[in-house]
DNA sequence: CCTAGATTGATATACGGCATAACATAATTG
DNA sequence: CAATTATGTTATGCCGTATATCAATCTAGG
């Protein structure tokens, strides 16, 4: 047999951890394509959806800094979660500058929806994983999560 | 304590393997970004660089489905990594419409010593990841990339 | 052999995620 | 109060990806 081979046919790309966490995200965002087929809702606006109902009256910013997304990304998002009627946005009291973001009924209905769609489509896609394998992974990709704000260039 | 809270402020959010997959993706893309800083280069081109140079003479079609990129997508992809001098593309002796694509010694430099650099950056991002768990978590990730081609909608 | 269908690369186009720059308004700090 | 900072906003661009369509070529069936 090939002594030369990494493995597949991939080369040094198969050692590399980004590549796999790439596919890897690919393959699950297919699981949530699934469990959404049917509607316009994506990743990004349900995790937006998600953070808000989490902490009602949370601001804009700090939604977007909390998820990673940028100030000038989160207005069109937020557009789209308040015009979907899943959101309620007014003015904030300590700040007139900012707003103060709430889920509404009908968000909070969605969002409950859709997160038990989506975890039925995971648990799907990990059928044959045991539940030790399932913690272990969330807890090893939590581990990289954390390793964020590190030193820039 | 408050006992109706999931973690952190991420709601059902937290308990989707997706989105940590997500995140943690974007955490190692920095760590690729690092890698390659002062360059041009992108994770996708690299990892069609190292399709190639594991498989010489392989097809622009096929080294797409090994990434899971479509053809018209590869086209540009392809055009840049000729431009830049990393492949070489010629008529495939088999099939006139193919190319046989293969790396020259430049890419093959290239792809080695980014290979090592990006490496280098991501295992200083796991420093204090266990073999073990280094280990797990790869092979975790691999299963789940395995799970790509089930039924469709 | 020769036509019908499938395959390969290519082009155009569109959308979503993400980044940067610039701006107005409001808050904060010295 | 003036200078700086923070918040939301708009404009713009790049990258990754998806679909539809096309020409050239290969393949299979009649």
């Amino acid at each position: 047999m090939d002594a030369d081979k990494t493995e597949e046919g991939l080369g040094p790309l198969d050692s590399l951890l980004g590549y796999h966490l790439r596919r890897a995200g690919s393959v699950v965002g297919g699981a949530f394509s699934r469990a959404v087929s049917g509607t316009t809702l994506r990743q990004v606006p349900f995790a937006i959806l998600s953070v808000i109902a989490a902490n009602p009256g949370i601001k804009q910013g700090t939604a977007g800094q909390i998820l990673g997304i940028q100030r000038a990304n989160m207005v069109a998002l937020i557009n789209e979660l308040v015009e979907a009627g899943y959101i309620d946005r007014q003015a904030a009291q300590d700040d007139r500058r900012a707003f103060a973001l709430a889920c509404t009924t009908k968000g909070q209905v969605a969002l409950d929806h859709f997160t038990g769609e989506i975890l039925r489509h995971e648990a799907d896609l990990l059928a044959d994983f045991s539940p030790a394998d399932r913690k272990k992974l969330m807890q090893l990709l939590r581990r990289i999560e954390a390793r964020e704000p590190s030193e820039a260039d």
